[in-house]
DNA sequence: CGGTTTAATTAAACCGGTTGCATTATACAC
DNA sequence: GTGTATAATGCAACCGGTTTAATTAAACCG
């Protein structure tokens, strides 16, 4: 065990105080005569010393710490909401230990183990559904979580929940495409059934299917695709929807990362885009604007900073009412798309 | 304050035994008897006991947490460096904190704050090299810190440092376009000059004159182009060298990003990839791949992966002598180069 | 000026682990 | 059986802050 050089001691004993006075001088208590944090002031700064957090978390039970858990390795949207929690947590005096989830099995664990007071004051979780038996693991944490692009039903009212609404996106996308006279539309997403419980394909699924019922266009199972979320499969899916006899003259990717597989796919069947075949994304990260691609833009980064700002302001007053928050989308179109052939 | 639901006396208490039992117990120390630890371990799984992270801190000194700096908005090739740590640093016990820089000023205190041992255990350091001033702060650190694509000759010795060799490899793609017969090369790169002191782009441009000079082709100052790290900067830049009289026949890019922004200045002014322009890049980020960029690859992930395993070596083991490793690079080309017209 | 409030300060008890040292239980040898 | 070495355990002192209660100093009042 290696000690400290400087202790609040060491302090207390040059300024002539008790160690009791230096901790209230440097936190501000109204109770230290001015005259007398001065001094002790100088001998701090004179020393160099910086207080031990260990033993501050340890008397005070507060961690000044907040963990993200974040599954880092699955898409660029999700950095890019993290970088709007490490931009925004920057302003803090919190420090941000961040927890990578890489399969499915970690999520449990992480859960049971992240979600206690001693180890930080509060959590992130982005982009990770909970499945129902993890509700209770939830609802019961002794410190607050904030969901980000992740959201149950069960935990309305208990847990601040930052989402998109994806069903509406899928809709206005599918209805844009229809709009333009297209009515063969495919759907390239992830599977609606995966490991890390990721909802956003399912929904966007959903609201393209909605739209389709609403303009009395039937849905052909044969133009839904899904598949390993990544630009590969994505393309193989695009190949499949492509071979088919009478295909379609449009695709909507459930991402930008697979419209751009989609558009891959086309090149390699020499399709030229748009004129013999439309693709729209969703997202809007930065490949969207390199390549060209119509999508639906989601506010990532600001998904990140608004979850910060909740989880601060319910450790700065527990008694805040947990809200879900839906942030807008909006459709930017750009050179994938276009009327049907 | 909160008290913990759950601590240590309370499980000797169950138990029959004293908290430093229970403690050598739950730590694997040979000082106790199987039968008694295995009574131990019931209490604590059927109290769900999970020990006071501050407490063992505190008590033991160490913090069981590295920190990585890195300058999170700055590049992709940043966020895959940070990829391999996180994904390195899942399998230890170890927390990761991320400090991110986000403007040169945040640097100093950065450094001053977190090289503390009652802070975290060790440090890793992405892309950011020090400078003069900063040497004697990291020799001098309490904690072990490793630099990963960051370098300063004085640390040598002192510091685990993992870099590519940025000349060797400016040149190798410079000897490369010389090889398909260009003669009129340019270069677009960041400023040599720059606030986080990135070290990459100069390295490589000099790597460029290097092979200019080696092949006896004069460098031309209206060939060589810099600006801030960026897409829209690097149009720009590519640009200003394509309206030249005399235009480069060939643009060597200081990354992906960049080379795609050169990309984007080619397609602006008609001029046709590769048949009248050819673009080298640099990194093999994943959009070099997309636009089917010839690019120099590093192997990014790698280099976060290695650091984490240098500095739990030398956490494991203090006497470690630190190295330094230059990690290989590769040419990888696809369909951005050719013969000049 | 003595008595009473109020403001500053100190002393000591926490927080919840770990660990050196003393002590007791167990094993072993003679 | 006693003596001695060895294995387990208990006790109490840490680690370095914060905070309550007790104490002292300063201010106020009639």
């Amino acid at each position: 065990m290696v000690k400290q050089t400087v202790t609040i001691r060491d302090i207390a004993r040059m300024a002539g105080v008790s160690a009791g006075t230096v901790s209230r001088a440097l936190n501000n208590s109204p109770l230290v005569r001015e005259e007398t944090r001065q001094k002790i002031l100088q001998v701090v700064r004179a020393l160099n010393y910086v207080p031990n957090r260990a033993a501050q978390r340890l008397a005070t039970g507060k961690t000044l710490t907040l963990a993200v858990i974040v599954p880092f390795f699955t898409a660029p949207s999700v950095v890019e909401r993290l970088k709007g929690v490490v931009h925004t947590l920057a302003q803090s005096r919190y420090d941000l230990i961040i927890h990578n989830i890489e399969d499915p099995e970690q999520r449990a664990g992480c859960f049971q183990t992240i979600l206690r007071r001693d180890l930080v004051d509060g959590v992130l979780v982005i982009s990770i559904a909970p499945k129902d038996e993890e509700v209770r693991l939830l609802s019961e944490a002794d410190v607050p979580v904030v969901l980000i692009d992740a959201y149950h039903p069960a935990l309305t009212g208990l847990l601040h929940q930052i989402t998109v609404d994806d069903v509406a996106g899928g809709r206005a996308v599918t209805k844009y495409l229809i709009g333009l006279g297209h009515t063969k539309i495919g759907f390239v997403g992830d599977p609606a059934d995966n490991p890390f419980n990721f909802t956003s394909s399912r929904d966007r699924a959903r609201g393209y299917r909605e739209a389709l019922e609403a303009a009395g266009i039937p849905y052909r199972p044969e133009y839904y695709a899904e598949g390993p979320h990544g630009r590969r499969y994505a393309r193989e899916s695009a190949r499949r929807l492509l071979a088919l006899p009478d295909r379609p003259t449009a695709i909507f990717a459930a991402s930008d990362v697979q419209a751009v597989g989609v558009l891959e796919a086309a090149r390699e069947l020499g399709l030229r885009v748009p004129q013999d075949l439309s693709v729209v994304g969703y997202d809007d990260v930065e490949i969207a604007e390199i390549v060209g691609l119509t999508t639906m833009r989601q506010r990532l980064f600001e998904s990140g900073q608004r979850g910060v700002e909740l989880l601060l302001r319910t450790l700065a007053d527990p008694t805040t009412k947990p809200v879900h928050e839906v942030l807008p989308t909006e459709l930017v179109v750009r050179e994938t798309t276009g009327p049907p052939p």
